[in-house]
DNA sequence: TATGAATGAGCGTTCATTCAT
DNA sequence: GATGAATGAACGCTCATTCAT
């Protein structure tokens, strides 16, 4: 969760407080995100860590392997929060809610994670993008499980595929990346409520057909 | 509109019948889409299109510029048809599912046109990345500005802004090509139907709050 | 003789009146004294002369040929002036002071084709290097000629060789190309008259040791 | 002071002994100097040295950057020379004729810079293009400053300016680069001798005129 | 633990020249 | 005479990774 005041910082000093491989990892979240994974060199990375290749070489057994620690974070850091919610008491209408604006409250919140994890999927090993894609799902399927919930209690429509439901508001979330800038007029949160007021509404029973 | 049966196809001989530069486009967009803009050498490129790498640099300037046409191939497509739907007769929500439909549909037969328009904007060169956001931009508008027009009809709701609701629905479309497989159980225009609906029920006024 | 005005046009368009040979002898002798031999196309250099490069092939073998007309049009232009003065009538001391100075004034009104001489000699084939060395030292022949005339009859030192006074002397012509400038203080027939007061007080018998 | 035998040798091995990088210095020197500096490629250049491009590219920046460390190299060690010349007690005459013969001396010594330094210079970029003449510069006025003392002490003639003869020394000297073999013969110093001799020879007031 | 010199395969690009028309 | 698409070899340079210390 580097850059958690959602300031973009150029030039920033690596904080020497932190660990090693936690400070290569926050430098590299930043730089892979800036110029993308391919445009950064192992050289620039380190230099910016203010470590040597060599002790790079020490913690991460690769560039990619540096790319999937970054993965993995963001990946155990949404599921945790998911599973809160999901596991929350109170009607699936409000959970679902909740769990609809916090992911798009966190994915603003971590930028630059996202940035990387749609843009950068493809230059990981096979058999990491495999294992990436899926804890992916399972993230997925978690969040499709309370939509289906909703539809066997009546609460939402049957008519479109959980599934489908699903997707189309993981999309919009990912894209954030892609247009939400911090300094702009709006919040995560209220971004988020936005979303699933359009989100919800979108899966009310009555609402079918249009 | 290569690849308009969507199926991959990794060893495909290059279409001798096509010119020269629109071989190279061909090739490249599958490549790209394939492997990545980075991961596909120039050398890879030339050889899978059948060409030298003299005449590749005869037609293109550069491989950002081969990725340029793509780009520009892609932008001038979308937004002729979002001009022919936003130009129709007819309501404006009948007009905007048809032109949401279509979206997804055009999108699913040019899957490989999107991967890599979302995947590889940050290597194009900078001036280049501003001219594409600058073209994307207003074909957002285009469609902002169609629900703009419901809503100031009381067709559509007005306690979300309307630029939220676009933004919210590309971003389900982009990522359709993260997910989207030609061979699954769907086809483009079911997804597109599905997605309008939630996209057109989440926009309806009575549905405002849940 | 291009440039004879002495001013430096690096964007002048290519005298339409000229042949096309005419015009890229012109026109390359300009670039390659601006950018160098090896740092100017084919590519530019057709561009700048007005004409395709089929036709600069059909009037020139090689960029090694039109680099050789370059040579072979400056040796016998010198070569011409400097017979004038050698069969001229009058003293050999008047004469050579007179090539002398007409050598300094030839060059700096032709300080193109001298630059690209000295530094891009190295760039003919080897046949061509010999035929170009072949006839410079014949003009160092002439020169010499002259001086061992003088010493013959008194009228220069003969303690130092009359090679190593040519070489002398030529030595600082050529590197006019790298200091003179048209727009500076001196003329050419200035700096060809300093020239040769200094090369001829060097030579006066009663002038040796020091 | 490479080839300071003065032979050339076209297959000569790299001399082991000496580190990377002066291996290709003193190598490029070589190179550079018998086939010019871009008709030099890296390749050959290392292949020549022993060591591998990527071993070159740690120590300099560019191909520019070796052709521009030897550029730094003659400089620094010319002016060295002159300053001890320069600062030296004793009449000026005599102190301006043994740094006119030294400078000739060690030209001889170290063809292969002097022919890289006036036929190269054009190749290095715009920013170190003009670092070398700045610093030529500086020892060009060191040198016309022997010559004004001289001037202004009655020593030397007054009718030609210091700078005119300097130029026209530094002219001859250079030019050495293009005719003197080490096998010829003369050695440096001979050359040297007789070269100091028509210039100061020159310089005598009484000389004046001719 | 950590260094940094060294590797070597591969990169995107250039360019003088050819040749069917 | 003149065209310009196409060639293909070579170019300068990058970079993730290794390894002796």
């Amino acid at each position: 969760m580097q850059n958690t005041d959602g300031l973009q910082r150029s030039e920033t000093a690596p904080d020497r407080s932190l660990a090693v491989p936690d400070r290569l990892l926050s430098v590299a979240t930043r730089l892979f995100a800036e110029h993308g994974f391919e445009r950064t060199s192992v050289q620039e990375l380190v230099a910016a860590a203010g470590v040597t290749k060599g002790a790079m070489y020490h913690y991460f057994t690769s560039k990619d392997d540096l790319l999937y620690a970054i993965y993995q974070r963001v990946l155990s850091m949404q599921m945790q929060r998911l599973n809160g919610f999901a596991a929350a008491e109170g009607p699936v209408r409000d959970r679902l809610r909740e769990a609809a604006v916090d992911v798009v409250h966190t994915t603003v919140d971590n930028l630059d994670d996202t940035r990387i994890f749609f843009r950068s999927l493809h230059m990981l090993s096979a058999d990491r993008q495999t294992a990436v894609r899926k804890e992916r799902r399972q993230y997925h399927e978690r969040f499709r499980a309370m939509i289906e919930e909703g539809q066997s209690q009546g609460v939402f429509r049957t008519d479109v595929p959980a599934d489908i439901a699903v997707t189309q508001y993981f999309g919009a979330v990912h894209h954030l990346s892609t247009w939400y800038h911090a300094d702009g007029e709006l919040t995560g949160t209220q971004v988020g409520t936005y979303f699933a007021d359009l989100f919800l509404a979108g899966l009310r029973p009555e609402a079918a057909a249009g």
